[in-house]
DNA sequence: ATATTGACGGACC
DNA sequence: CGGTCCGCCAATA
């Protein structure tokens, strides 16, 4: 009984607590966030939450969220200068290095008390496949 | 209640 | 590696 209401299924609010949680520097996707929400959130829903931001746009990192392909999808708003200005470097085709900068996840402390779930894995790959990047 | 859109993601060619 | 198509889910008209 304990368990929050997801009734509501307030997507909006919940997305915006997850945003505030990647930390400067950082940067997660939106596929990322909705699966740190859970409960059938989409990468879609969460660029709706961030759509209908509004004011709240200056109290929620919105520009920490990228799409998958590492670039942005909303141009004209300074996006990526936003980006550049908190340590985020990007490449020749403008797109954030993930590789550096993708946000892990919050902890799973912080996941469980809110009622939200940690990511399952970010980018498993072979560690051997890093020796013959030549 | 139905149709269309949307700050996406993954699969396919 | 890049461009294209389909699919998923919610919000809005």
């Amino acid at each position: 009984m304990t368990q929050p209401a997801r009734d509501e299924r307030d997507y909006f609010e919940r997305i915006y607590t997850v945003v505030q949680a990647v930390p400067s520097g950082k940067v997660a996707t939106y596929g990322d966030i909705a699966t740190i929400v859970g409960d059938g959130c989409d990468a879609r829903v969460v660029g709706h939450a961030l759509g209908a931001l509004g004011a709240r746009s200056a109290t929620v990192p919105w520009q920490r969220i990228i799409n998958r392909t590492g670039g942005i999808s909303l141009t004209g708003h300074g996006q990526k200068e936003l980006l550049e200005a908190e340590g985020v470097g990007f490449d020749e085709r403008g797109q954030a290095r993930m590789d550096l900068h993708h946000w892990s996840g919050p902890s799973e402390d912080w996941a469980r008390a809110r009622g939200f779930q940690p990511l399952p894995a970010p980018t498993a790959k072979p560690a051997a496949a890093q020796l013959s990047l030549f």
